[in-house]
DNA sequence: CGCTAGATAGAGCGTTCGTTCTAGAGAGGT
DNA sequence: ACCTCTCTAGAACGAACGCTCTATCTAGCG
């Protein structure tokens, strides 16, 4: 048998790279729903991907596709709020940071060929009248962003509605030109965004 | 040729409604695909949800579901290309019109029960691997969209650089509103956007 | 009436879907 | 040794998928 998982193999446990049989599903699933939805994503194509069997797939998400879009979409929220902090956390105007980070997705954008948009969006959209569990975990990544962005303002002597409000169109913004940066192939709408926000941000010293 | 329903069946043509097939076909590929996403959206559903056969489908869309989608894509950008000119054309102050707009989207939003998201993205997203004619479809809306906005800066005055990269953040900051207001199931997105666009146009004069 | 072309009708193709199921491998405890 | 529990393995199921195919219907024209 290849892997028994974490608790037997220790920290080496996959066959491919260092990573346990859950793990390795998770990320393959973020993967693919990110490049290809909710729908367009087959479970046997996750467990190919991910180099697990069917049954491993089963053994850990009885809940199915369902379960697996959640738990990818929980993942690519933490790897963007991970990226959202350091760029926030490292300068200390937040009109740069935001700046910054628009610059650090278009560059991401570009370097998988305009294929890796955002995990949470790609996954979530369209399963709207038939799994709440989806739409929750999107509408909790898309809060969690937003308090990241918004406690920088605050800490940075916005008042609490302005910070809250501001959170919204950064995040929004973000996302909107993430989407047509993807479909059109040019990371222009991402760094004009960038501007913007910064210029918006920077309207209401 | 488009159709010789029409011709046969005269005004009266389609089962249901007054339209032709072919136009029952689109409408209904339009208003599935914007819910359910591409991959999520069956051509036997879509032949059912127009009241029309399978063979009809294919007669009058020999390129099979992509050609279908593609189609539908372009449905969806004529409607929100008129409403938004009409939004523009009615207003002499861009900001304002575009804060309009951004009501408008939020109210439309909410009358569906937060089920009619952005036509384009929800067919579109998720078929860059494979189904080039529909990203490209997708790409040619945003564009047109843009266009309009573009047009209304330029007529009031702001150079041609502001114009255009003001129009993509317009449009950007809506789309990305209404992707996060239909997920969070609340139309406070999109109005804070609107404000902020205004303001942000506003802080260009 | 026959002829033609456009449009409708839906059975059926092979494939893939998400899921279930049984069987067995491997490690730990006693 | 044995049992137990976790995890791996993949065959098999019914349903749905996109699409092809043949057959039929209607309207217009001579």
């Amino acid at each position: 048998m290849k892997t028994t998982s974490e608790q037997h193999d220790g920290p080496a446990a996959g066959p491919g790279s260092g990573l346990g049989t859950r793990e390795r599903i998770v990320r393959a699933t973020a993967r693919l729903m990110q490049r290809q939805g909710y729908e367009g994503t087959g479970i046997k194509q996750i467990s190919k991907e991910a180099e697990a069997t069917l049954g491993s797939v089963y053994h850990f998400f009885p809940g199915g596709k369902q379960e697996l879009a959640a738990e990818a979409i929980r993942h690519g929220d933490r790897e963007f709020a991970e990226m959202l902090h350091r760029a926030l956390e490292g300068r200390p105007d937040p009109a740069e940071a935001v700046l910054a980070v628009a610059q650090d997705v278009a560059a991401g954008l570009r370097a998988s060929d305009w294929l890796d948009g955002c995990p949470v969006t790609a996954t979530s959209l369209g399963t709207a009248t038939h799994a709440p569990d989806i739409q929750r975990a999107a509408a909790e990544a898309f809060e969690r962003w937003r308090g990241l962005v918004r406690d920088k303002l605050l800490a940075c002597g916005f008042s609490a509605q302005d910070a809250r409000e501001l959170a919204h169109t950064v995040i929004n913004t973000l996302e909107g030109a993430e989407l047509t940066a993807q479909v059109a192939r040019d990371e222009e709408p991402l760094l004009i965004a960038g501007r913007h926000l910064a210029r918006l941000i920077g309207s209401y010293r």
